[in-house]
DNA sequence: GTCTATATTTCGATAGAC
DNA sequence: GTCTATCGAAATATAGAC
């Protein structure tokens, strides 16, 4: 049936998108070649174009995912409505509920940032906006002092970059706990 | 005489780095080329080869300038003294202050963390401890509770990644207001 | 959908003159 | 210290068979 056909290449376009999220993040995306991603697959690197068009294309779809991820429920992207730092620290729990699961997909972004910002460049098109890019559209808002905004940069770059460290050292704390004391962290920040 | 040669050499070196560190942040460090590099300073691309042994032996010129802006003064890297969270908010108001006059080192630090890591597996006997190797090292202490050190992590990666943030976004303030109100940050994270 | 083979390009690095 | 010229490697991407 066409069904399984569908969805048998939706699968392999999946288990691409899983292997190349491991080798960006372990090697970085530059140094990470196709021929390995295919390696790791078990398939030939020209293989691969059948299901992604480049090698950008398919950093592009993990950007897809993190963009999913951070915008789709939790009332974002706020169409129209002007932040505030309630609203903030209310994107902001409800993404850190995320993180336990998503790891992967943080740390390939703070991890690879300017190969990010190249694919925008490129691509400008596509990525209509780019995750950095709408984050700071909000922070830009001139009605929130200047000094709320910094803490709100410094509340949202905390989660992001603190997950890279506690990730190795942290190993005895549970996701719960985790998730807790982040959101904790943010109130602080934020001083709610 | 030879003291000025050795000090024209120098200079070159300096310049060099400072074109590189501009093209690493704002490319990124796997697409910047060295015939750009060169380009820029006016001379031939197998002319930095007379400054420097390699492509990454520039990077690793650019990582060791960052090392010292961490790790020197400020009582760092606290020869065998144990971490606690006052010695740690020390630390990064210390460093909170060296921030206004060298942004680009830290952008090319969080824009360019996958590249400094592969670094950081070749060159493992130059690069004794990277930035953030030695700064887990020290969140690994299990003598502070772990919701703790998530704090500490959280403080540090908030003004680390704050800055890519505030920088565009927040050019009404001045140096002083960023730094005092970076600090008011880390202190609430903290609860200091 | 996946293969082999190859085209094309770009880059890091070296050799040797000046 | 800087140049021109070139090497060699690696990577992305394509062509065409199966």
């Amino acid at each position: 049936m066409v069904r399984e056909r569908v969805e048998e290449a939706k699968g392999t376009r999946e288990r691409i998108l899983d292997v190349a999220l491991d080798l960006f993040v372990e090697k970085g995306f530059d140094k990470t070649s196709l021929r390995e991603i295919a390696a790791q697959l078990g398939f030939s690197k020209a293989a691969l174009y059948y299901h992604f068009a480049s090698k950008d294309d398919i950093l592009l779809a993990l950007h897809h995912r993190l963009h999913q991820l951070m915008f789709v429920d939790d009332g974002w992207p706020l169409g129209g409505q002007r932040i505030t730092v309630g609203l903030w620290v209310t994107m902001l729990d409800g993404f850190i509920d995320k993180i336990p699961a998503n790891r992967q997909l943080i740390a390939l972004h703070e991890r690879n940032r300017a190969a990010f910002e190249a694919l925008h460049d490129k691509e400008h098109e596509r990525v209509h906006g780019d995750l950095d890019e709408q984050l700071l559209a909000a922070l830009e808002d001139p009605s929130i002092p200047d000094r709320q905004r910094v803490r709100m940069a410094v509340a949202f770059a905390g989660i992001m970059g603190g997950l890279l460290f506690s990730g190795d050292s942290l190993g005895g704390m549970s996701n719960e706990e985790m998730v807790d004391e982040l959101k904790r962290a943010v109130h602080a920040v934020l001083e709610v």
